[in-house]
DNA sequence: CTATATATGGACCATTCGGTCGTGAAAGAA
DNA sequence: TTCTTTCACGACCGAATGGTCCATATATAG
């Protein structure tokens, strides 16, 4: 057993919120001092627990995917209806790409253009994330297609690719075009073309 | 008539080639260094012509929009059918997120993720280009449409919107994941779709 | 109690950041 | 020629960067 004084901060509210200003700053846009004003950390528990800012950094995306493929897996999930289960997951898409939402952005996307191309560990964990998503939905409209709800000559695999260029999509859109009427139809416009 | 000493350097060309390294690093990962290394100037030259860092930035990005726009107006050219415009716009962003070129990246995508929320005169461009590219596509969709080609039911407004989060999307997801086959065949579905 | 382990806060480090300035060379216009 | 303008080079600036270290306080286990 071990001797000496406890952990007194929690970890993982650490990682959450330093999540939240990787987030909203981006991976070189937060300095060292933002960190430790929003988990509240000191500069020596901060390296003691996580190594550096990278280490952190590689942290909270993690957390990040996890949380987000954790959500869809709710949403598609196998016992509900296949179809009714994207049909949520574009609408909570739609959600989270307007007005003030959409602005607050993607920490993947962002990732994605900022570091990926130079940093493997962070292009492994986005490629994670992007297959997660993929595999995720190609499974879901597999099943809506075996439950005859599909339309004529939707291949699942080729409509998942569809269904997350276009979630990404809306992503960057989101982030300065906030236009929720206009996102709200399209999505609905896809989810009735692929059904029948 | 200016007496003294003519410019030297062309500085549409060091925009260019500063445009490029933004393009690869992003606004924060790119140091002054790097852009003094990529235009072959000073830093007095530098500061004289652009005023600064930001300043160089935009005038970069101001670029990069311009030219996009100009590449969609030549495939988008009323003169010609405005299906097979679409058809080989989407394609050439097939090429554009495919393999190397697709980790490449976008940077109006980048710049919209890492500096639109917190800076008014990138937001403001960045909305240029996604007005810009909706406004031509739901163009060609409504030409498409006038012509009787395109599909029953389709709008051409909610179609572009649909079509432009779909370019976005690409760019995202063809950072790291390059399947050009599973792209093309993507696209191609999309567009049969869309047409009747 | 003593020993151990973990926290804090801040001093401290070398490096790099974006930005300013002055000197001197170079070249066209008068 | 002489004047004027623009360039390159590099020293220089203060501030901020990511990262290390240490003295101290505190709480648990023995």
């Amino acid at each position: 057993m071990p001797r000496g004084r406890p952990r007194e901060f929690d970890t993982d509210a650490a990682v959450e919120r330093a999540m939240g200003v990787f987030w909203s700053r981006g991976y070189h846009g937060t300095s060292l001092p933002d960190l430790l004003a929003a988990t509240n950390l000191s500069r020596g528990s901060l390296y003691a627990a996580f190594g550096d800012k990278h280490g952190l950094f590689l942290r909270a995306l993690d957390r990040y995917i996890d949380d987000a493929l954790a959500r869809t897996d709710r949403e598609l999930d196998p016992g509900k209806n296949a179809l009714a289960g994207l049909r949520s997951c574009l609408v909570g898409y739609v959600d989270r790409t307007s007005g003030i939402a959409g602005m607050r952005g993607c920490l993947v996307v962002a990732t994605a253009m900022e570091l990926a191309a130079h940093d493997a560990e962070v292009a492994q964990r986005i490629q994670r994330f992007l297959k997660g998503m993929e595999t995720r939905m190609t499974a879901a409209l597999a099943r809506a297609q075996a439950a005859g709800e599909l339309a004529e000559g939707v291949e699942p695999a080729t409509a998942a690719r569809l269904l997350l260029c276009l979630l990404e999509g809306m992503r960057v859109v989101g982030k300065t075009a906030p236009d929720r009427a206009l996102s709200q139809t399209m999505v609905e416009t896809v989810i009735n073309r692929l059904a029948h």
